[in-house]
DNA sequence: ATTTAATTGATAAACGTTTTCAGTTAGCTT
DNA sequence: AAGCTAACTGAAAACGTTTATCAATTAAAT
């Protein structure tokens, strides 16, 4: 462990170089007036050197730091890089760093990022938890650290969580499929692990290993559509699997093989709707004609979207992530957040031919 | 700016409730040996306590924080988000902490990052310019900062370059189109802004203005394929456009009026790639009997690509840039790193059709 | 020219560490 | 048991900043 090479300039060079007392330095630096005489001189000298007060000195001292955590899932998904380009955003707008990790998918990783990140420099904390509640680990380390849960929501009592409405989101994508003339819809639920076996999941909305509420939500929101409908829930339409492209093929051979004539689908991801696609038209149906397909969103370029998405604000969800966390930080009241969701419906969505309706 | 609610206990503490002197305790949290004894007391009171040594003050007193910059173009991206996978993994397994800047495309933003970044805390930088080398902004505030330049070739004088080799990822995504009997192989290149409206990109290989090489070096990587193979070089197969999927489809729409017969095509993204075969098969054209698309990886799932491609080892890429920063750390001799590129054949990769062979 | 208010500088005490150096201990050897 | 090492220890100074104090200076208003 090499030492570091430090800045060369330390504030006594400056007061030297300027000839200005370390003191009105100091008071510059903090936004008090000083005299204008003064600030040219000071001016001088920092365009010269280049020297900037030391966070860690201030940090020190009790002052802020200026950087603030971030701890997501999984990085490589654009679910989350989302979220995150939001808070890094609204983070840099207000002069903040974001000290970022990666727990990818593993609450222990996860517990190593937090054991680390708990001896840092950190005003703040935003973090996306891999598991429930009871599962988080040590979850003393935030003792005294502003904490913002985002994408997430009832995770820790008394800690303020930003997500959006996975029930209306489910809701609104049924309604629209729905209004098309279709009446089979499948729910393909995806699961960070562990998944139920039981494809009801009606059944398992309370199960301790479900890592995600995100599918539940939006399931609770397809059944409220339903029954508006006056349409039956059937557990057969539902396919409980994972995120990735393989999960959509094998859910696309699940739902096949369940002879259900299904005429709709709602998906948790493009990789799942791109994965349910592929093998559909390998068994010869077409897309949207016999079956529609509407996901949820989670990609930086919309034009990437094929079929009708939910969308789910995901960028504002981090730059409101950071407001709530400075307002913490400030030592203010915050409270929980639900962001909206809006239906965008594009143009491969079709109506179910008339002869097909039941 | 509200000061800092700062972590409970202190050194001093601690050596007050166990006894031993902050000295040993010193050397006891920097690995020296001490007495038995004396550990074990130490090991009880930091169970207790929960305490940790504040990185800051370790800092000031020209200790490595363990905290490593990273800017980025785009961290939604998933070219990017996987090289930031790669950094924060290593990273992470050597006890190091990310700071993590996005800069959204904008050589403006990269500079404020920059400048936030300069009066950190930092041991070392992973950097991802936006523009080359005479744009890069307050280059001098990396003065006394190991740093490391990823993804990217010959952009300053002295760095260590961790890249792949674009140039033979553009041979073995040409060659491979040939194997295959397709001759009349377009090239969709991309950049980040400004992009030459010359389509003959050899007369635009240096301009100063082309944001990425990368599109450049898989070009020459193309030339000497068709080369090789005894095909003349005719820049009316050259499509120079942007990343997105909106590209993709311009770019189908520009060779379709340029009465090509094209029946290979390589793009630099996935997103550019679905862009053209929507658009393709929109005109008629089957993908891939008519046309075969090979394209250069940037995906956390390779499920998700339906196309033949060139892997580019972007995680290692990130891994092995934190290396090489470390070794820089650390004081030691650092040099480039020019990772290898392999083709990916996938199963929808098809021969010309022997009839339409000239 | 006088009063008033705003700013200034020297100094010193923090903040939580590391480092230096002189002093102490424990383990060996006679 | 004494002597000799080698390993360990503790007091205090240092790191770069902020903050408080208080007397001294400056600028603005009358």
């Amino acid at each position: 462990m090499a030492p570091n090479e430090k800045a060369q300039y330390s504030i006594k060079d400056i007061s030297r170089l300027s000839g200005v007392s370390i003191a009105t330095l100091s008071r510059y630096f903090n936004g008090q007036s000083i005299r204008p005489s003064n600030e040219g001189k000071i001016k001088k000298i920092l365009d010269e050197t280049g020297y900037r007060p030391s966070i860690a000195a201030r940090f020190i001292k009790g002052h802020a730091s200026g950087v603030i955590g971030l701890i997501v899932p999984d990085i490589t998904h654009p679910f989350f890089a989302l979220i995150a380009e939001g808070v890094m955003r609204e983070a840099r707008e207000n002069g903040q760093l974001v000290l970022c990790g990666s727990s990818e998918g593993s609450v222990e990783i996860e517990k190593q990022i937090i054991d680390r990140f708990s001896q840092s420099i950190l005003d703040g904390l935003i973090y996306i938890p891999v598991a429930k509640a009871e599962n988080i680990p040590a979850i003393e380390s935030f003792r005294n650290l502003p904490l913002v849960i985002t994408a997430r929501k009832d995770i820790i009592r008394g800690v303020p969580h930003i997500y959006h409405d996975g029930e209306e989101g489910g809701y609104l994508a049924t309604k629209h499929l729905l209004s098309l003339g279709r009446r089979n819809i499948a729910f393909i639920a995806s699961f960070w692990d562990s998944p139920c076996s039981n494809k009801d999941l009606l059944e398992n909305l309370d199960r301790p290993s479900i890592r995600s509420r995100s599918s539940v939500d939006r399931f609770l929101g397809y059944l409220r559509a339903l029954k508006e409908a006056g349409i039956p829930y059937n557990p057969d339409f539902v396919v409980v699997t994972g995120y990735g492209h393989n999960h959509g093929v094998e859910a696309a051979s699940i739902l096949k093989s369940r002879f259900l004539n299904c005429n709709g689908v709602i998906a948790m991801t493009q990789a799942v709707a791109n994965g349910f696609t592929a093998q559909a038209k390998r068994f010869g149906y077409r897309i949207p004609e016999d079956i529609s397909v509407v996901l949820f969103d989670a990609n930086e370029s919309k034009a990437d979207y094929t079929f009708t998405y939910i969308e789910l604000h995901l960028v504002t969800m981090g730059q409101e992530s950071v407001r709530t966390l400075n307002r913490l930080i400030e030592g203010k009241e915050a409270h929980d957040t639900r962001l909206d969701v809006e239906l965008r419906v594009k143009e491969t969505s079709m109506a179910l031919h008339p002869a097909d309706q039941p």
